[in-house]
Parts: structure tokens; C-alpha cells; sequence
DNA sequence: AAATTTTACCTAGCCTGGCTAGCAATTCTG
DNA sequence: CAGAATTGCTAGCCAGGCTAGGTAAAATTT
């Protein structure tokens, strides 16, 4: 083995065998994990909203832009938090001036969410360009290389389900 | 065509354009995010700690295991809260039963954070399943690809980071 | 080495953003 | 149509951030 074990371990790779060529992929996916952090972080300060907020304008806007609004329901749900908590939410991002309530046409009962245009904006000024780095990073993935990296994502997000404790039946 | 201007946007990919042979690589990125949160959810329900403490034990078990422990101090800037909100966490967490406080070695006004067993084995419970899943994953990548995803990662990480604003200069 | 500044950590007390409980309006169902 | 279910709201609680301010130890200056 690579690390001797007892010895003072290696600083960059704590749980990691070096030895194993696939590690360098897992430390390429803990750098982007990172990345995405940090970049969540800055977006919050600097919109100044708080992380369930910007979550929520993100969900609001795309969906908008897709054409399948979103009510206070679908929010609460894609948010994992209470239907309260919504109403609350809701409350602070139209006072703040980032979203509207809107009747539900079809649902007296119901209300749809849509982000105000200011805010439309504020978001495209992180997004597009960010976006648009992101899609030329995919580009750049050597066309016979592109499905293995999206069979290696969709495995990964398959390692992060917990398996099955062997119950009963 | 594959996205009409102005027709009713279809529901799987909000703000791409279907055309664009990368998008299916953003989109497994997109399933992989939604997993790990997921996951991490899951852990933070089955260990019964919030997210910040569940970080926190996860960075001090990595450092025990790399051998270069933990302060109160590095522990505060690594997860961005207080050294206040820090001490308060350090309070729950050995209350619980989590981690323990040390002195520490060569500075007696410092703390050396250390899990305790228990912790030690409920998070490797969770993490080495998994952590040999992911290596598992890794390795199903074909040699011949694995630098393309490495440097996709990078490249994808590097996105993140917002564009200098071109100021005065 | 004495005095000063900086650092690590702590407690006290505040505020934001979750939660449950409970209500009114509307829609669905038998 | 009566009763049950669903949507969203307010009221009020609590966890987990924060700032302010204190002490002890270490580092730096004089």
C-alpha cells in the first residue's frame, strides 16, 4: 500500500490511496464541490439574500422561463421546508422587491410566483455568464470522452444513495 | 428544431437549448448536485445534527485521520461561522456525546477538537459504503477518459468563479 | 523584562429563519 | 350538497447564526 500505515499521513488526501489512479478523479469532484460552495456563497452576499432565498428565486426564474410557474406549494416542496415558512419566505422577497404574488388563474386557492424583472436581471448578470463558461467547459470535453463523463456523474450521484440496509422481507 | 422560440418551453431543460450536444453533461452535473444534497440531508436526519455540524465533524475526522488535528480557530474559518458561533457548536456537539475538546499541545490558549470513537464509526457507517461506491465509479471510467473528466471538473469548477469585473485598472 | 498588542476562546444576549398550531377560503368527493 | 382535503396565511416558539465584550496566553515592542 501506499500510505504506510502509522506514518504521518499525507496532507491533500485524507482518506485517499494515491495509489489508485481513479483518486484523482474523487479529488477533481471534492475541488468542484468546493467551487460550487464558494460560488453559492459570493452570489448570497453579494444579492444579499440568504441561501433558501436564492434557492427560491433560482427555482422561481426557471421555471419561469419554462413556462410552468411555480405556487407557494411548489415551492415549499422543492425547498423542503413548511408551507409557513413559504409564506414567511414570500414575504421577505416581495418586500425586498424580488418576487410577486399572482392569483393562480385556474385555483382561487393557490398563488404564482414570479420574480420581478430587476431581479430577472440581477440573476442573468450571475448566471448567463457563468453559464456560458460552463457550457464551453462541456464543449471542450473531446466528443468520444463526453458519455463516459456523464455515465461517471450519474454513477457518483448513484453512490450518494444510500444502500438498502438489509432488513426483514 | 428542438427548442421553438416563443412555444411553450419543454420541462426537463429550462434555460438550455437541446441542440447543444454538452447539455447533457450539464444536466448530469444538475442530477449530481441534486444527490449529494440529498445525501446529505439524508445523513444530517439519520445522525440528527444540522448541516454546519455535520461539516464540522466531517473536517475533524478527516484532519484526525490525516493526522494534522483540528483548532477551535481553523474549525470556525473552515465552515465561515464566528469564533462565538464556533465555541456554541463545539458546545453541542460535545454535549451530544460528538467530539471532545483537547488541549492543545503547544499553545495552551488553543483547543484540539478530536471525534470521539462513536463518531468515528456512525460516520464511517455512511461515508465508506459510499466513499468505495464513488472509487468504484472511478474507476469504471475508461482510462482513456479520465483526464477529460478531470480537467471537465476543473474546468467546471473554474466557471464558478465570477468574472473580474472590469473596474478602473 | 515590562508593557502592549494580538490571538484563541469563551459567555451573554440579540435576530433571522426555520418549525408547529391553528384558521379562512376554496376545491374535491361521496 | 355536506364533509374532507388542500392552499396559504398569521401567531408564537426555538435553534443556530451574529456582535459585543471578557480572560488568558503568546507575540511583539520598548
Amino acid at each position: 500500500m501506499s500510505t504506510p500505515p502509522g506514518s504521518g499521513a499525507p496532507s491533500t488526501a485524507y482518506w485517499f490511496d494515491d495509489s489508485d489512479p481513479a483518486v484523482p478523479l474523487l479529488q477533481a469532484v471534492r475541488r468542484f464541490r468546493r467551487a460550487d460552495e464558494e460560488m453559492r456563497r459570493g452570489m448570497e452576499t453579494d444579492m444579499d439574500v440568504n441561501a433558501t432565498d436564492l434557492e427560491a428565486l433560482r427555482h422561481v426564474i426557471a421555471h419561469e422561463r419554462a413556462g410552468t410557474p411555480v405556487t407557494a406549494r411548489g415551492l415549499s416542496g422543492h425547498l423542503h421546508i413548511s408551507t409557513a415558512s413559504t409564506a414567511k419566505l414570500l414575504n421577505r422577497l416581495s418586500e425586498s422587491g424580488h418576487i410577486r404574488r399572482r392569483p393562480h388563474p385556474g385555483d382561487r386557492r393557490s398563488v404564482i410566483v414570479t420574480a420581478t424583472e430587476h431581479t430577472h436581471e440581477e440573476v442573468r448578470g450571475w448566471l448567463s455568464p457563468m453559464h456560458q463558461r460552463m457550457l464551453q467547459a462541456a464543449r471542450d470535453v473531446p466528443e468520444e470522452s463526453r458519455q463516459a463523463v456523464v455515465d461517471f456523474l450519474d454513477s457518483l450521484a448513484e453512490s450518494l444513495i444510500p444502500e438498502p440496509e438489509d432488513g426483514d422481507g
